[in-house]
RNA sequence: GGAUCGGUAGCUCAAUGGCAGAGCAAGGAGCUCAUAACUCCUGGGUUACAGGUUCGAGUCCUGUCCGAUCCA
């Protein structure tokens, strides 16, 4: 890793571990970070990607009662299948986690203990639905009753299944509990801690108003129209449940913090995890006074944007706070005494959250209660990554939810990338590798043509360039695509089949040109399609690989032992740059770079 | 109920208030190095709807309809 670039943090969403992930939330949230943390790499810039598996929540419960479980047992399974799905998709996480692990805990309790020394956490007591057999309060969806609308007899939680409507659920009637059956339940008051946000509204709104014209519209007006409002308010840290961060204080063993509260803090807590995993130090991306430079990007979906533009900011606010003094609370540890303690440092504000909508599928939302749904690792198992890495490029729903329909995946993949791109590829290095002895034919002079093909496709590097750093990953598609037919017109136009029998030196020129041009687009589509550029690399006949590797490992603490995907950027020798191709290079004996698609096996796949 | 985003060609999406465009699909032609791939040409539009501001509106304003997210 270098120390001259940008230091540049991409958080990306925290998937719950309860589940196969489907391909709407990796168009969403997971696949453009990757793209746009290798591109920041290439570009020199000193990335730190992180994320990881959110343990905690209900969703994690529930789905331990469907399978019969323990939620730890749950926490693993879905984990590690996610793990195995960025692995194969290629997804450049320089640490991903998950937040049921010692650092985590020591992060979130030392927040958690700052946030209570810096005045904006306080108690309030709350009534709440209590079953005595079960000796335990019920969360909202372990209560079940009448509607206080409608009269409904199987409403739950806070909202009525038949009427829709939202209600207290302190307002159900003939309640029973989910737990044990019981209808005996009583309604009781329990204390919990509250993050204070409405002492946060003005100082995010002042925030907000500011140095945000780089963001996306409906990022930015929503949350100034929530902000507006001035209607935040206190928010419930703590629950009356057993799974989840306990609570750093004396006397308060039946409670947990919050899964939401945790669990935006991973951000932090997987950097110093990294940090003490690889010796890196953390407060170069996280420090305000030590890095002002640093920008973190959050990579999430729309239902997120709350959580990231107000939620955590406040909290990161929350904890910059200054009213407190030196203490021994506001050291942050982490797992390893490597990894440097946080002491007083002042955090850094999100600098982007680029949200995306939804991919839908059939019409809605992918579902996998209502089985409408497409998993992620199913669908790697059938297809190459870069197909899927191009064709959830190609729409993403950056500014609307867009729908996924197999016949689109087969038009993009084979009329678009093998069409456009795999077979310039492959017409260019077929021809070169038989007719000049497997090698790089030397140029004679160039012409126009030539001079202005190689032109336009070394801007590239300035024009990609700024829609990846803009998180314009569908235009910088387009673009690159835009580029790659240039070249396709360009052999068109040149006919080296013809001219190597009429005019051997032109011919040996046009071959030459094309594939320089081709080792640089190979640059500009490296960030979207890495496997297949990292293996026209190879038949380009370099050597060097132009991305890292990508690994895992079982990490212990004192909470367990946790698998970790990381990334190694050592080895990498992708440089965002237009080196000269050396005439004469040898190359490797070319095949096509992608697989076209049989729509009948596709269609077929479908149901 | 409140806040916000979106509705543009068959499909996916562009368009600082200034001649509505691109890719794919469709129709036609050329080429043969290439995964029947590539290149060129053509057709395709009441910009959801109704008003308004303006010399000029996809764009700004008001209202309506539809879809989506968050908050109540």
């Amino acid at each position: 890793m270098t120390n001259q670039g940008r230091k540049i943090l991409v958080c990306v969403a925290w998937p719950y571990a309860n589940g196969e992930k489907h391909i709407g939330q990796i168009a969403g949230a997971y696949l453009p970070p990757d793209i746009f943390a290798r591109y920041q790499r290439m570009a020199g810039n000193d990335v730190l990607m992180v994320s990881g598996s959110d343990t905690h929540g209900t969703p994690i419960t529930l789905q331990a009662e469907r399978e019969g479980l323990s939620a730890a047992e749950v926490v693993d399974k879905y984990h590690e299948l996610f793990v195995e799905g960025c692995q194969v998709m290629g997804l450049t996480f320089d640490l991903y986690t998950h937040t049921d692990t010692q650092n985590h805990w020591d992060v979130t309790q030392q927040v958690f203990t700052r946030h209570l020394a810096n005045e904006f956490i306080y108690k309030e007591v709350q009534k709440q639905w209590f079953d005595p057999e079960a000796g335990r309060f019920l969360a909202d969806r372990y209560v079940e009753g009448s509607c206080p609308f409608c009269g409904f007899a199987e409403a739950r939680g806070d909202q009525c299944d038949n009427c829709g409507r939202l209600y207290d659920a302190l307002e159900l009637t003939n309640t029973r509990s989910k737990l044990s059956g019981s209808r005996e339940l009583e309604v009781r008051e329990t204390e919990h801690f509250f993050l204070d946000l409405g002492a946060l509204n003005e100082p995010l709104l002042e925030w907000i108003g500011s140095g945000k014209e780089h963001w996306r519209n409906n990022v930015l007006n929503f949350t100034q129209g929530q902000l507006n409002l001035k209607e935040l308010r206190g928010r419930a840290i703590t629950r009356d449940i057993d799974w989840g961060v306990s609570i750093p204080l004396e006397g308060h063993d039946s409670k947990c913090i919050y899964v939401w509260y945790d669990a935006v803090q991973g951000y932090l807590s997987a950097a110093i995890e990294w940090a003490a995993l690889s010796g890196g130090r953390w407060r170069e991306w996280w420090d305000r006074d030590l890095s002002p430079e640093a920008r973190h990007y959050y990579f999430i979906g729309k239902d997120n944007i709350p959580f990231h533009t107000q939620i955590w900011p406040g909290m990161i606010m929350a904890y910059n706070d200054e009213t407190d003094v030196e203490g021994e609370a506001a050291n942050i540890s982490g797992l390893s005494e490597t990894a440097e303690p946080m002491k007083t440092a002042r955090l850094h504000l999100p600098y982007d959250v680029p949200a995306n909508e939804y991919l839908n599928f059939g019409g809605a939302q992918f579902s996998t209660s209502r089985g409408n749904v497409i998993g992620f690792n199913t669908v790697l198992e059938e297809f190459e990554a870069d197909a899927w890495r191009y064709t959830l490029t190609a729409m993403a729903p950056e500014t609307a939810d867009t729908e996924f329909t197999w016949p689109d995946f087969i038009e993009l993949v084979n009329n678009e990338l093998v069409a456009n791109w795999g077979n310039l590829v492959n017409r260019a290095l077929g021809f070169a590798y038989r007719r000049y002895d497997g090698a790089a034919p030397r140029p004679g002079e160039l012409d126009a043509t030539d001079a202005s093909l190689l032109a336009e496709i070394r801007g590239g590097f300035e024009s990609v360039a700024a829609l990846y750093e803009a998180v314009r990953l569908k235009a910088a598609l387009q673009e690159a695509r835009r580029l790659s037919q240039r070249v396709n017109q360009y052999l068109n136009e040149k006919e080296p089949w013809r001219t190597v029998r009429t005019d051997p030196e032109a011919a040996a020129t046009t071959v030459y040109v094309t594939l320089q041009a081709i080792d640089w687009l190979k640059l500009l589509w490296a960030p979207i399609l890495p496997h297949s550029s990292e293996r026209l690399h190879q038949l380009m006949g370099y050597s060097e690989p132009l991305f890292g590797q990508l690994s895992t490992e079982a990490v212990e603490d004192a909470r367990g032992t946790h698998v970790v995907l990381r990334y190694d950027h050592g080895e990498a020798s992708g440089v965002w740059q237009a080196h000269r191709l050396a005439p004469g290079q040898r190359l490797r004996k070319p095949s096509p770079l992608f697989t076209k698609l049989d729509p009948a096996e596709v269609l077929g796949e479908a149901d």
